[in-house]
DNA sequence: TTGAAAGCGCTACCAC
DNA sequence: GTGGTAGCGCTTTCAA
């Protein structure tokens, strides 16, 4: 058990040669005789020489690792955002720790610090639902860290990031129920302090206001997107008996509570309420009806942050990026045949 | 940018002590006078000190870092184990290095090989379906590195293993569809050289002897647990008009696929075909009918791996632990009211 | 109870 | 082109 592994020393007693000599050689120096070079290298091979990354780190200040932190692991949109940075920085030679806040400030905190302490070069991140102060993400950026934010952004200079377009997908979503007929269209936004609800409420009332409708009081609702306040949502709606007819939410775990409640109360989807939700989860088509929602790519957007990230590994300026989204019609919200 | 971080030299400096002193004041040794401890640790929290957990790493040979490797990383089961094992090891301390093989035996061997330059104390894995040859795996136990083997498990010694029953459950599932009144019960198994399909088929023939009944040739069939292989199959059953009354599937896509198939030509599920899964994805419960599948609880998976992990980094000798499955019955099973 | 010093494995500077 | 050597930040003998 434990047997050691083969170090540049090693090779170099077995060759007759200095530490500087196999360590130059196996970089590819040009400060090397060719022949030399062949001899350190083949002898490296014979021998299993696999360079120590701990010791690497420690000498040069840089490990191969690229930090992530996530608020949910379990989410699909993360999952695929997690395989779409994997897919980037695994050929580039890095590997990944993850770490997930679980949406806590305190929790994130914790995670930053330990990621700060030299075990990453960078850190690619979307910020806990919590989180207001952004005092450790500061830190980061102040010892060199470069930052990569995702999904959610921060008012904070000096980071890359890339979000899918908020505004045009809901904007795009409310033209669409517009488009079926609908006019007393609803809103159900996210309640946390995350830029991207209040990206998708302007995205709404902007196509609102373009159709020459006027979003009235109490057409907007802010919650939490989880099932539970979706289903309150509904029974809320149906005790007043102010069913619009249509909804635009901003979480398709809401939107299914809510799908529920109605269908269960008699009120016909997409007939009586045409809706459309947010994220395109991967069990939205399989809802009765089935879910038209938005789809963000979040596979192509974690490929682009590690990008981003590994760009500014190399020193590259800060860059923001946007992507656009997907409406994806299903017959929840498909009044016209 | 790029401020240096404090390090004990800076501190020893400041409080004119040793190096030394300052490490073990840090690291709680009895061997400091209790002034002196006092006076180091309030210093080093002035000054913000954080120690370097690579030069921690490169002195001691030891990381805060577990390596986890999953064949596919968005798959609901295999999220689900990673939350698990987050759960458990963060509270230890520890970062997990997450990599995904992509089910391919070369890429598996690459990550492994990385991992074993002493970047992580353990890893936590499941095996590629396409493995066969396991020695990056043996070379990680012969340097000291524990193992900790979830979901599929390998024909190796020396590491800690944690399983669902996939005897158990298949033969819970089997004897379910016998208490629906179906005799003519087919078994469609994963192809991989993996050993939960052996398990589960072993527990679908045990429960068809238990009740009398012979598995007869072709009742059991072999293919990838894919969507277009779940197709393929009910079309080839549609095409010899051999359709069974029963159907134990090892996998919720290739069942979903089918089940699609059966109903597009009019055979309906419960009634002529009833149909059980395997894994119970988060969307079976949407399908139409719903679809009975075998809860094999991933996260608990995950945290007990993870607490075999710590386990074997503390010394402890290797464990194996098999995890009960549980039947969740569904309209696709159903036959009886 | 404390300090000096070696050394983990590697890179890079300086001298030859 | 090559070797000697310092040193990254830390832990841990060994002496005092």
């Amino acid at each position: 058990m434990a047997s050691k592994s083969t170090t540049i020393s090693d090779i170099a007693k077995r060759l007759n040669v200095s530490t500087s000599t196999v360590s130059r050689a196996l970089n590819g120096s040009k400060l090397v005789a060719e022949e030399v070079r062949k001899r350190v290298v083949q002898e490296a091979k014979k021998m299993g020489y696999a360079p120590n990354p701990i010791a690497v780190a420690l000498k040069t200040g840089k490990t191969k690792t690229i930090g992530m932190i996530v608020p949910l692991i379990n989410r699909n949109y993360f999952v695929e955002a997690i395989a779409g940075v994997e897919s980037v920085i695994y050929d580039a030679g890095y590997d990944l720790i993850i770490a997930s806040s679980g949406n806590f400030y305190e929790r994130e905190r914790k995670i930053v610090e330990s990621l700060a302490q030299g075990k990453v070069v960078g850190v690619i991140a979307a910020v806990a639902a919590e989180t207001t102060d952004y005092s450790h993400y500061r830190n980061l950026i102040d010892k060199g860290v470069p930052i990569v934010m995702f999904d959610r952004l921060m008012p904070l200079d000096g980071m890359s990031s890339v979000v899918q377009d908020d505004f045009q997908g809901a904007y795009n979503a409310t033209r669409h129920l517009l488009e079926q007929g609908c006019r007393k269209i609803f809103h159900y936004r996210g309640l946390q302090n995350v830029s991207m609800w209040n990206a998708r409420e302007k995205g709404y009332r902007q196509a609102m206001a373009d159709a020459g409708i006027t979003v009235q009081k109490g057409w907007v609702h802010t919650a939490l997107t989880t099932p539970e306040e979706g289903e309150r949502y509904a029974r809320k709606l149906l005790a007043k008996g102010d069913i619009p007819d249509g909804i635009l939410f901003s979480g398709d775990f809401a939107a299914k509570a809510a799908m529920e409640v109605f269908t269960e109360n008699g009120v016909r989807i997409p007939e009586d309420v045409a809706i459309v939700g947010f994220v395109n989860e991967p069990w939205d088509k399989y809802l009765t009806p089935p879910l038209s929602s938005i789809e963000q790519f979040p596979y192509d957007i974690g490929k682009e942050a590690a990008r981003l990230m590994l760009r500014a590994i190399e020193g590259g300026k800060p860059r923001k990026i946007v992507l656009d989204t997907e409406l994806i019609i299903r017959q929840s919200s498909k009044k016209l045949k």
